[in-house]
DNA sequence: TTGTAAGCGTTATCAG
DNA sequence: CTGATAACGCTTACAA
């Protein structure tokens, strides 16, 4: 069933039919009436190929979402939709798996849907460094920062995630940590996990602590099961640490669990710190203690970071949004250790 | 750029670039190779819009998830990825909402991309009924049972919901546990929840156990959230539960949070058994113990139905696939009772 | 207010 | 093997 047949049926011609299901002005109520009545008796519905092969720019704004199975984009998205109404722009959101190349993706979908914007929720500099070239809309890259990147129609925000490092150890080291050890992603591939991971370095150089990548770091993919083996291994290497410190919470929960496995109470024996801020971190036995993503704070930048450059046409800004310390219930001071461990 | 800027630029007609782009013979291999490095070179794609709207059949296999951010159906998703191998067509996957209609969309997407078959999963009966009398292509429902609608292109599998609502309830009997509460989701809206309900329910009855719905039943949606605010309902109307069934583990992990609020310890105090055998059941504190999905048979089953429905036409089935207990460390047996509350 | 006709970027069917 | 040319279903001037 094309417009065609819906013409033809209603008596009217192909032009007031198209105008009838756009909502357009200058059709008789008659018309309109006729038209909108027959269309619903036969469930039509417009072919959405016809109608944007022909249409040269569309309405909406491009959401593409790295991975469907992300806690923290589900929230984000989540959060972008309950402010879609602030922007004046419907949202056209697509999935794409954790290892596909986001910005070719974009590219097709930019013929393909025109939209006035791209909102990118996680990615990789390199897919923007090898391919963005190609597009000229405005777009803003969320969870990566694309400052040195230097695309002038490519915003970025971020939250401080080296600063989210710094602040977990230091966290930890006021509790009386010494020894800590880190859950971390793959900081050759991924940023945001070598950003995270700095800052936790420079957090032990400046509270003087030793930490020895080869025995204190493993690094990880974002899962429950990779988070519980981590901890496994950095069990069985080294038994003296009092905390660990994992770049997510999904990897901080597997830990948790590890650790009750293998005989240790969090955070009696030992405390956990995540990352991310996650809902299941509030209903977690014990809840997640962790640096917490402002969910709001980067939906809201991001739309107005995009929004200022579809309409005023502004260049590329790259901003940071703060992140905080949920003091929760997965960290806490150590016991009372029995001597310092290396030091006689 | 368009097909028709490559030819200009490679020399070649549009006929003989379309036929390189897309793989078929009666091509040279210089210009094969000409045209090749210059779509690569210049980053080109097709448009899918005008490719889909000439093609009058597609090749993939189109799959409707409702509701992005539920671990069930990302698993089932992954499953049903890695068993695409065994069926040759692509997944072509869509996300929509909770609350949207399955079914006027997959008739959108069906004259738009003109899939073989298409997948559903979750969904809602009442759409079914009402819209699906449009759309002629064979359909697999997952999670929901189509077999009343009795539609000869929709065959549905379902895990056996009503023997699963007994089996937890059985087991918790067995355990020694005499009163038992339900958290359960919308009996009015959800069949699924209806059909565990009343597995449950039969389950009381075998066992000669009093159950008032007004006093040991909430209904809420799929949420920590709405987990944990159950319990504590359930904790205020009555306290004298020594075991809950929550009809999803979502809902589970949020009431073991509120049980342990309110001072009781999971399972020493009360046991909690949940439903749908998710990751997060296995890292939790304690593990979960649940009336688990096959998302291996569902996927599966699935698979095989619908590609028999694509090749053989054979008409729409409607399959069950068993369900197992997981007795992992949520559930108990009770302490003994101080004497049994209402009998002196 | 309505009808007509020219594309949108492809694919497919023809002749060459 | 290659090049014209007619659809595909729709939107949008422009004409009536």
């Amino acid at each position: 069933m094309t417009i065609k047949d819906l013409a033809a049926q209603t008596g009217y011609s192909l032009g007031t039919v198209s105008r009838v299901l756009n909502n357009q002005p200058n059709v008789s109520n008659r018309a309109r009436e006729v038209i909108l009545k027959a269309a619903k008796e036969s469930g039509f519905q417009l072919n959405a190929n016809a109608k944007q092969l022909k249409q040269h720019r569309g309405t909406s704004v491009l959401v593409i979402c790295k991975g469907n199975n992300n806690q923290l984009f589900s929230s984000l998205l989540e959060e972008l939709q309950s402010r879609v109404a602030q922007m004046k722009y419907p949202l056209v959101v697509d999935y794409i798996d954790e290892n596909e190349n986001e910005v070719r993706q974009a590219i097709r979908l930019c013929q393909e849907k025109k939209p006035l914007g791209v909102l990118f929720l996680g990615g990789s500099r390199e897919h923007f460094r090898r391919d963005f070239h190609h597009i000229s809309l405005p777009c803003v890259l969320v969870t990566n920062d694309a400052a040195d990147l230097a695309f002038p129609n490519l915003s970025s925000v971020t939250s401080d995630d080296a600063l989210a490092g710094e602040m977990a150890i230091d966290y930890l080291v006021s509790l009386g940590h010494r020894k800590i050890v880190l859950i971390g992603g793959e900081r050759e591939t991924s940023d945001t996990a070598r950003k995270r991971f700095e800052g936790a370095m420079a957090a032990f150089e400046k509270h003087s602590l030793a930490f020895d990548p080869e025995r204190d770091y493993e690094s990880i993919r974002f899962s429950y099961e990779d988070g519980y083996q981590a901890a496994r291994t950095l069990l069985c290497r080294n038994r003296e640490f009092t905390a660990v410190f994992a770049v997510s919470d999904v990897m901080a929960i597997g830990a948790i669990r590890a650790l009750e496995d293998a005989g240790k109470r969090v955070p009696r024996d030992v405390s956990v710190v995540g990352f991310d801020g996650l809902t299941i971190g509030e209903y977690t036995v014990p809840r997640l203690s962790t640096v917490a993503q402002s969910v709001q704070m980067l939906a809201q930048k991001s739309i107005e970071l995009l929004q200022s450059a579809m309409e005023g046409g502004k260049n590329g800004r790259w901003v940071t949004v703060p992140v905080t310390l949920m003091q929760r219930e997965s960290a806490a001071a150590p016991k009372r250790s029995k001597g310092v461990p290396g030091i006689p």
